[in-house]
DNA sequence: TATTTTTACACAACCGATTGCAATTATTGT
DNA sequence: ACAATAATTGCAATCGGTTGTGTAAAAATA
């Protein structure tokens, strides 16, 4: 149990009769250093186990090498992909990421926030909780220059780069599918958010495919969900089971709703997709489990991290001000599988 | 876009006509005090926006309040579910978490440990690589003083705090439920790996259960998988409906792989359970929407991330230097659902 | 009132790497 | 051989909190 004492680039100095400053710059090839003593260098640090204290470096350069992510929570299929994406793309440029969650908590959120820029976070990539109405705290980001990208759940009016699909679209296309397979009653679950509103989106588009194919928006088929939970599924799904005739279609806007209704489908005698047919959104592993196997929408979610981590990054490198904060749109396609056959 | 430069602590001091040791002291109620000035300062921090500097403090203390997970992937139900445990502990005691992945590669899993150590985290907690078959990357935090939490895969013959269930007795009772539902010739998936062998462990009370109850264990049904992969369960499973006759019982050290069992059993038209009965492990949100519903295993990941997190916390207060290093042992139990029933 | 004890705050070093600038040494040209 | 230039390396300040120690003022005690 030996007290190794941190190694600093001070005792390699002494060990070696130089100067920190040389110590430090032989450490990264500066040009000014020469190859002799580069090496030199370099060997000893290595033999004594040298390994740079990043806080020292990051208060003298006030910059970190780190990107904060702030997301509700990990567990979810889509957003563990995400950071899966942010990662990956991180560790190549040999950035580290710290992951705080906001759990859908708008307080948490700030303080996750805070907590970000107290740790001097390089830049910063956030998906929106549930509850955040407002983007005040973010603006200590965007004040002082550190990069903020928003992904999936973005805010409105809000001048930063963001990562999404495009909900409208993808909400269309899933109805779409729907009416093509021979729907002509698609109900569809939806949920109330103002800020990162995307269900507000896929309902919009769900809209414009009915109205495009002459069908009839029945109000009594879209559905409020308090939360997009499995639980909220199952009271919808209920309910639709419960109308005179039951709908032939449901758009849900998530895996696990449409889980949820394909499984109460079930217990209720409904034969899915015979009777009634279900698309789900996300792509979870949970729609290739399920039997039938669930059409839905994929989500490139490790894409998503994959870019947004990018933007950071590019961003940090030019360090020009841009001012053009711009919105990248990632594609989505509809995955027809047995939930939806005719 | 006004240029915020950060507040820092001589801003504030400036303003009050304070030394920044006052300020310092004053913002963590220090004693010596006075309450007057301690609000007076909190007030005009709160106002000049004021965020502390962590790296400072990391630098100048040597304690960075943040805890280091070093984890395969966070893609996985289980680990994901192991990060928000630590991380809700994590938060109540005002630690940050940072979240390395080392895809289950060696090398990375060296280059992680590194930048952490790097990042002076105050605590580690890991999950070992597949790969893994060496400690000596996790040396740098025992010789330091830095107390290092082992889960789920841990290593052997290395003295530190490790957080797991007991996988021999778990592997005994899923073995023991199949028994009991009256399986008689019982398969087994396992897989190879030296250091954090768990699936040993379980096969080693698969294997005891047999004996317990007078069955005779048979080579040719215990099956040595590459890797805990769908397609890798697909393959083995076709491999056991191959044989004649075929087993009437499964335990799946994994629920992926028990799915992936239960859906080639229904390719086959081999019926589950009434005449091949499944168990799994981990109860993954995917055992309860598979059709029939798998029988498995619980694995508390979300306590033991928590258990691990206070380990490092209580660790980190006390910081006496316990050479004793427990292994706290979690429980778990078999959930028995329609992949087993009689 | 004189003296001791508290109370409240200031001073300054410190953590470890970085970097502008000065200083020294080596190299080249004439 | 000597100035001039280039190549190396050293010096010292800096980032922003933290903390041991010193000190002046206020309060308590004699």
């Amino acid at each position: 149990m030996e007290e190794n004492k941190h190694v600093t680039i001070y005792d390699i100095a002494e060990r070696l009769n130089l100067a920190t400053s040389t110590i430090s710059r032989a450490l990264k090839d500066h040009h000014t250093i020469s190859d002799k003593t580069i090496k030199k260098v370099k060997k000893t640090a290595e033999e004594m186990g040298f390994v740079p204290n990043t806080l020292a470096a990051g208060l003298r350069g006030n910059k970190t090498r780190t990107i904060g992510v702030l997301i509700p929570t990990v567990t979810q299929p889509f957003l563990s992909s995400l950071i899966s994406g942010i990662e990956i793309t991180a560790q190549k440029s040999d950035y580290t990421v710290i992951i705080m969650q906001s759990h859908d908590s708008y307080e948490e959120e700030v303080n996750m926030a805070k907590s970000l820029y107290s740790n001097r976070v390089s830049g910063v990539i956030c998906s929106l909780a549930m509850e955040t109405r407002d983007t005040a705290h973010f603006n200590q980001f965007s004040n002082n220059n550190i990069p903020l990208v928003f992904v999936d759940r973005v805010p409105k009016g809000y001048n930063t780069f963001r990562v999404v699909i495009d909900n409208y679209t993808a909400g269309y296309k899933a109805t779409k599918h729907l009416i093509e397979q021979g729907c002509i009653r698609i109900a569809h679950f939806t949920a109330g958010s103002e800020l990162g509103n995307l269900y507000n989106e896929r309902k919009r588009g769900y809209i414009e495919a009915l109205k495009d194919h002459n069908i009839e928006v029945e109000e009594e088929l879209i559905i409020n969900l308090n939360s997009v939970t499995y639980e909220d599924g199952v009271k919808a799904s209920n309910h639709l089971f419960d109308l005179k005739p039951i709908p032939d279609g449901l758009f849900a806007p998530g895996d696990i709703l449409a889980v949820s209704a394909v499984q109460t489908a079930k217990k209720r005698g409904v034969k899915v997709p015979e009777e009634f047919k279900v698309i789900g959104f996300n792509n979870d592993p949970i729609s290739q489990i399920i039997d039938p196997n669930l059409s839905t929408i994929t989500h490139p979610a490790e894409k998503m991290g994959k870019a947004a981590a990018e933007i950071i990054i590019k961003n940090l490198k030019s360090s020009k001000n841009d001012d053009a904060k711009e919105i990248t749109f990632l594609n989505t396609e509809v995955l027809a599988r047995e939930s939806t056959q005719k």
